[in-house]
DNA sequence: ACGAGAACCTGTTTGC
DNA sequence: TGCAAACAGGTTCTCG
């Protein structure tokens, strides 16, 4: 489910509950997830306090009080809801995985029906861990740029919408962004990667940022399964271009009075579908 | 080494 | 209506 602004807003919905918050209870009713739970999962977080919550790519990072970092990922339909104080709590759902009791009394869950979502404790530095070690740079840091992007993509062969699904190219971009950010930068979704250079690269970049930015601003995107940990729902499936959009007209191209007014098309790259514009995307 | 495709799992939508 | 196929925001493994 979650690309970077929804695991953005979802880190950010977490952390106004948890930093700074005990962990008092911790329950597991499930421990199958992508990776199994590691062992006394939920024994290691009680008790602990909370620090700090942070992104990276599309995981999440809670840094606690002795040092250890709780490392979530919700995976394809990973949710989190939160559950103000109260004695009326709604019962847990079938895929309510693990819950959290903070100290203040607020409930944390952390539903998942896929199972594609993980949770795992890193010791140390986390930029050395596995799981995150290869990825690239975050695009709405100063560290991506257009030339970094043309580095990276340099010598590759595979289309530029399989690039930025890479996560080693660069982080937290998934199947909506990498289709709106090319929709924008006007580059067709099949160019060879290492054909995206120089200008190119540059207004990729810039494409890449705004939409993610954009994004976050109103909470990201709900399809189906994202929500903010509020229960409000994300709000820029209203702003989508391309994706999803199969069959609409192209609004770059109708606003350039475009004669034959072309559709928006849907095709499938790497066993993902692409919603492009054939007209104004090269 | 690289890239495409399958696999992981469940739920919902689409098509015959 | 009913059932099967297709599809869904991600990642990782296998195979050519």
């Amino acid at each position: 489910m979650p690309e970077l602004p929804e695991v953005e807003t979802v880190c950010r919905g977490l952390s106004a509950v948890m930093t700074g918050e005990r962990l008092a209870l911790v329950q597991n009713h499930r421990a199958n997830l992508r990776i199994a739970l590691p062992d006394g999962f939920a024994a290691r977080l009680t008790g602990r306090r909370v620090q700090k919550l942070e992104r990276r790519a599309k995981y999440i990072l809670a840094r606690l009080d002795d040092g250890l970092i709780w490392l979530i990922h919700l995976g394809m339909s990973g949710r989190m809801s939160i559950l103000p104080k109260g004695h009326n709590q709604p019962p847990l759902s079938k895929h309510d995985h693990v819950v959290f009791e903070m100290g203040s009394g607020v409930q944390v869950r952390f539903n998942d029906a896929r199972r594609f979502g993980l949770m795992t404790f890193i010791e140390g530095d986390p930029d050395q861990h596995p799981l995150l070690k290869d990825i690239g740079p975050e695009p709405l840091g100063g560290d991506f740029t257009g030339p970094v992007l043309a580095a990276a993509l340099k010598g590759k062969k595979t289309p530029i919408k399989s690039a930025l699904l890479d996560q080693t190219v660069v982080a937290g971009i998934g199947n909506i962004y990498a289709c709106e950010a090319l929709y924008r930068a006007a580059i067709s979704p099949k160019r060879s990667s290492h054909l995206v250079q120089g200008e190119r690269a540059d207004k990729l970049v810039a494409a890449v940022k705004d939409v993610l930015r954009e994004a976050i601003a109103v909470g990201g995107s709900t399809l189906r399964d994202h929500k903010q940990p509020s229960g409000e729902l994300g709000y820029f499936q209203h702003h989508f271009a391309a994706y999803d959009r199969e069959g609409g007209i192209c609004q770059v191209c109708a606003a350039a009075k475009h004669p034959k007014s072309p559709l928006i098309k849907r095709m499938v790259q790497a066993g993902r579908s692409t919603f492009y514009c054939a007209v104004h995307q090269r």
